[in-house]
DNA sequence: TACGAGCGTACGTTATCACATACAGACGGC
DNA sequence: GCCGTCTGTATGTGATAACGTACGCTCGTA
């Protein structure tokens, strides 16, 4: 048995499962997929990992597309954050604070943020991460208070309300010039190309 | 080549068109996945079929779950929803009405929304496009009220809040079952670059 | 023209998938 | 007890998936 057998069982033991669930044999399923009960034994139990044709017969045999019978072992399309349970970015800098609101996923391509700026204070002091990978942009939206970005050495007013959308893999950040508190939701996207 | 290939060549036509609108040559998707080059032609050209396990580092090559890319392959038509079609003005549903923040820009990864809905109101009505292009991610943060999700045929409760991150590619909308006004921000991260 | 670098694909070998057959154990019936 | 039938699994064989290598091709460049 393979190493990637192991790590990829699950499908098997969630054939299995819906196998007994319609109360169905090894050769049952065996006619209704048209594959071989001695496969569909070897595919449970993850000694063999089967070709996309036969996995395909195998959820029809179980009356499922096999997305549909993949996307039950990969863990979930859908993730949730609860509000109590976010992650609190480093405060590098007096009167800068931010939160993550994004589930920490691997392969998620957008990071949406929650930003608190004093009176003043800006973002991406020298310990912080002023900029992200190459091709990724980032927008921003100010939800109260009024917010200068400073990108690429030019300088943009940006009121309560308004939305910005700029090259993240620039030198950016962001300030706050009035006498109020300032709040701002910043979503990071990937870049999808690499070069 | 079998029938069998042939019957079920669409991911291949599926896994090029992806692999070429991320610009990657077969040997790049090949370093990317572990999976060797004329394997990748192969499988391309409905020529074999892969196992699961290949299948599986394929879909990791193009950042990709396998289910998503076979749902790609089984949905046949690709859906696609417009920036243009939508930008402005309130849904086709009563109750439910929202904004688009982000400039229109061409080349914009993440487009971000602003949703109201009224007390027992629905996004993504009869009339509405219910979800987004193959790939898609969509993340969504309650700002007030509760708001209850219908993923795939599934249901989940979100509290002010709340971030919840789904594949935006399966069928979903909001529901606002409480007795106030529920708003909630929309980030949809655009799957893949189009060529 | 010649060259190197990039592309996709044809070739031959090895690993393994998938099959038909055969097996050991569990249950029920005359 | 001795069948007949069901279960899931071990076995051996042919088909093929997956690899490394190498070929022909098209570009820029010298």
């Amino acid at each position: 048995m393979s190493l990637g057998a192991i790590v990829q069982n699950g499908v098997g033991t969630r054939i299995r499962a819906l196998r007994e669930a319609m109360d169905l044999s090894l050769r049952d399923l065996a006619e209704r997929s048209g594959v071989s009960a001695p496969m569909l034994s070897q595919v449970e139990r993850g000694e063999t990992s089967p070709t996309l044709q036969v996995a395909a017969r195998i959820a029809a045999g179980l009356e499922l597309r096999l997305s549909q019978l993949l996307r039950l072992d990969e863990d979930g399309a859908v993730s949730i954050v609860r509000g109590d349970e976010r992650r609190q970015g480093p405060s590098a800098v007096a009167g800068h604070s931010y939160e993550i609101l994004t589930p920490p996923l691997p392969g998620q391509r957008a990071e949406l943020s929650r930003h608190t700026l004093a009176p003043g204070a800006v973002t991406g002091g020298p310990g912080d991460p002023p900029m992200h990978e190459p091709g990724a942009r980032e927008t921003a939206l100010v939800q109260s208070g009024t917010v200068v970005l400073h990108c690429d050495g030019q300088r943009y007013e940006l009121l309560d309300g308004d939305c910005v959308t700029f090259d993240a893999d620039l030198n950016h950040h962001f300030e706050n010039p009035g006498p109020e508190k300032a709040e701002l939701l910043a979503i990071v996207s990937a870049g999808l190309r690499r070069s």
